[in-house]
DNA sequence: AGCCATCTTATCTTTATCGGTAAAATGGCG
DNA sequence: CGCCATTTTACCGATAAAGATAAGATGGCT
């Protein structure tokens, strides 16, 4: 279950970076100056029509002055923060 | 101090990616099978040489059963998960 | 030294991001 | 209702990612 990447990945990333804007009172103009980036580009980014670079992501992050984890998690997951490593005694089977 | 887009995120990114595959022994062979991204291109990506997508992340932290955010988070500052938001009260001058 | 696995680098093609601009939706608000 | 800000969408050109393949480089190991 769940193998798929996830496909609404961006649409996630997306939602959370127009709360965060929001949360900011920034247009998608001024979000833009702060970043380089155009504000279409953005609009594609937050609606979940672009997949961005890991840099593009980064700009805005920074702009948005938060770090570039708080895009990607889930505020619900994000207690499992602590431990991550997936027990080590994983076998791939017959994939390799 | 330290408002460029962090030069070296990309370089970062990939030292976490490479230590993560290490730990499950897997090789760019083994890698690029499971997320379906050719081995040059995981070669890149691990030496910080390309600027890769979300989903492009996405796919490999799948295959390495991580959490996405795993790549981006130094685990030195991996503490401070729990509070993100910059204290609202942030002006951003005579920027915008 | 020679072999072998692994990783790196290079080249090429396809595809997508990204900025720019301009034009259409969308949404208040008087 | 018509304005106006904001956002979305569409096109363009330039740059870059990503797959494929092949050729080097690196390193271990007998």
């Amino acid at each position: 279950m769940t193998m798929e990447i996830e496909p609404n990945l961006l649409a996630d990333v997306g939602r959370r970076l127009r709360a965060l804007r929001a949360d900011q009172d920034l247009t998608l103009e001024q979000l833009a100056r702060l970043t380089g980036i155009s504000a279409p580009a953005l609009s594609l980014i937050e609606t979940g029509k672009r997949d961005a670079r890991l840099t593009t992501l980064a700009k805005i992050a920074a702009a948005l002055r938060v770090p570039i984890r708080t895009l990607l998690e889930d505020p619900a997951d994000a207690a499992s923060t602590g431990g991550d490593v997936p027990a080590e005694g994983y076998d791939l089977g017959d994939y390799l």
